[in-house]
DNA sequence: TCGATATTTCAATAATTATTGAATAATGGA
DNA sequence: TCCATTATTCAATAATTATTGAAATATCGA
């Protein structure tokens, strides 16, 4: 992964709703979650939920389907992978950064979610 | 580490010259580098330098200290660590998504600075 | 086909971010 | 003290980002 794709990713997470959103949607994994559910639970207008929605997609850290009159948005796990693996190796200085367990623990629930 | 540090962590490096900012002051490790230095690498106004050094700052990403008539910079390994740990706990879906390698091996280098 | 539902696109605006040269501050050496 | 060096702050501007209501698009069920 490039340091433009990078650049793109963080940028797409480097805000409040987008953060959020996107925790929802890994916490509710590969079913995803359809664009007007993710408002109601954040709050926002809609049509702000679709402009974020599109930031996340331009990354490339969501997909998106249909579903009748619903559009399902779901993490895009590997793109996140991708972009776990840049900073691990370019911006920790060789020590891993995310501490160890985080290689042998299962899932964890999520707490603290806006 | 909570949401508002990691959205404004994630902030700080998701612009070009900042993301690279820090990939040098990794690579340079606690010794650090000079402001104008980083500068001249970059190629960018000692002013930019300075606003960019200034948001790197306020997310708590690097360390400042003086030096005669240097300011001198370095990364902060512990508050990147707090964030890829936020985005390994939270963003991931209890899979790692740094691949496992990474809990293994030691320092890499860095290639593709910009 | 018509109406209700779900979402996106558009337009207007507000707020934030990035850039650079010029001016200002801090340090050290002659 | 005076000058050169290093860096930051300021001012002006340009560009990007975020927000919302209204209008447009797509789908479904009656």
């Amino acid at each position: 992964m490039e340091s433009a794709s990078v650049v793109r990713a963080l940028g797409a997470l480097a805000q409040e709703h987008r953060l959020a959103a996107f925790r929802r949607l890994v916490e509710a994994g590969p079913d995803g979650l359809p664009a007007g559910r993710l408002a109601e639970v954040l709050g926002i207008a809609p049509s702000s939920m679709s402009f974020h929605l599109a930031q996340l997609m331009h990354a490339g850290l969501v997909t998106q389907r249909r579903n009748s009159r619903s559009m399902i948005y779901a993490a895009d796990f590997d793109a996140m992978a991708g972009v776990m693996s840049y900073l691990t190796d370019n911006c920790c200085g060789g020590a891993p950064c995310a501490p160890s367990v985080a290689c042998a623990v299962p899932a964890q629930d999520m707490k603290d979610v806006a």
